[in-house]
DNA sequence: TACATTACTGACTGACTGGTCAGTAACTTA
DNA sequence: TAAGTTACTGACCAGTCAGTCAGTAATGTA
């Protein structure tokens, strides 16, 4: 009933921890991790309760799979797109947050964020994990692009280690916005209009005067 | 062994609600509404699980209850400022913000925005309250402050309804941060660095450029 | 066709917790 | 001091859910 005939039990066996883990990452962002129970889990992800521990070991290690397995892919887009970029840093800057922006905007992992501000405090080995591994190298990421501002000439000097975390943050509100109070037909008509105006508060604020435009 | 002897039972039944909703809240923020215990509210307010059921008739109303009575005096204090304010628009935008931190940073109210993101898709209808009663009227706040400026010439013309929230998001995110990944010794050095920086991007960001200083 | 293996199921259990309520002790009043 | 009232207690109940495991059915193999 759940397989269907031309996908055999053992080519199912590979596609169900991406999907099991989907499933996990779409309840708990929804609804919390202690809220969220392993049977809508696995029923969403179209399996048994039984069948779920075959895969993971218990609650907990399927919390810290969503977390692992899902932000991997997000960083090493961003390095990809620090290394290639030979433009200005002002472009590089604006690349990186609307791609950023639309990365988490377009995919259930945009709910990663708002998952780890609700249950860092629950989870604080979970929390160090992505810490070390999001957060820290993420960080690198936007301070190569300040740094390349800054060298230039593009951008004023800044204390960067606070600017990194200024810069982030409007972004970060938008993803936790979307996962949060947004679907309770809240407010933030637009986040196209959103980032718009963001960027360009931004960089004029960042930007060496006798800079144009 | 709970009341004091010159506490008279009398004087305590008047505290005991405010000495409740502030435990919830604490443990609310700390741990999620769905893993919080009643027994641990109770105990961390000094009375019995059986006590908190004559003041609150359930977990959800206990969890409204906090929601409803913290964020009241907040709004009230920006709405004083505003009406107080008589200098520019700039030092008005800049002390709206800086007292708002210093009132999220400073009491656990503080842990309110991150509780809300967490639980607004559990409960729509607080998150409604929320947005009709917080939400709004703090925009309206901020927006009241951006129109002073841009009716002044202090401030470039900007699209105001997103520029509200753009603004916030900063000082929202710092907040949150405090509630979230901070408490794992995760990063953030310096929130006072983190306000200043903010600020002198913002400025830079919104006046008008003849504007000196 | 018979046997073995693999992927999966879902009823069950044990621990936990929201909510109740009969009882207790502090305080008041007569 | 005795009777009555008020604030509070904590054992208890009923429902829930993470985690288990004996059993089943699909697939592979001889």
């Amino acid at each position: 009933m759940t397989t269907t005939s031309n996908e055999t039990r053992r080519r199912r066996k590979e596609a169900r921890p991406a999907e099991l883990l989907s499933a996990a990452l779409e309840l708990f962002v929804e609804r919390g991790f202690a809220a969220t129970k392993l049977e809508d889990v696995a029923s969403r992800a179209g399996v048994s309760k039984g069948t779920l521990y075959l895969y993971f070991d218990s609650k907990e290690a399927l919390f810290k799979a969503v977390i692992e397995q899902g932000i991997v892919p997000l960083l090493d887009e961003g390095e990809q797109l620090l290394l290639q970029h030979r433009d200005n840093a002002r472009s590089l800057l604006q690349e990186m947050l609307m791609r950023w922006w639309q990365l988490l905007g377009g995919s259930a992992l945009g709910g990663i964020p708002k998952l780890m501000i609700s249950e860092a405090g629950n989870f604080p080995d979970v929390a160090t994990y992505y810490y070390d591994n999001v957060i820290v190298r993420g960080r690198e990421l936007m301070r190569q692009a300040l740094l390349r501002g800054i060298n230039t000439g593009e951008f004023r000097p800044l204390d960067i280690e606070s600017t990194i975390d200024v810069v982030m943050a409007p972004v970060l509100m938008l993803a936790v916005w979307r996962y949060s109070l947004a679907p309770c037909g809240c407010g933030k008509q637009d986040p196209q209009a959103y980032m718009d105006t963001y960027l360009e508060i931004l960089m004029n604020g960042i930007l060496n005067k006798e800079q144009h435009k």
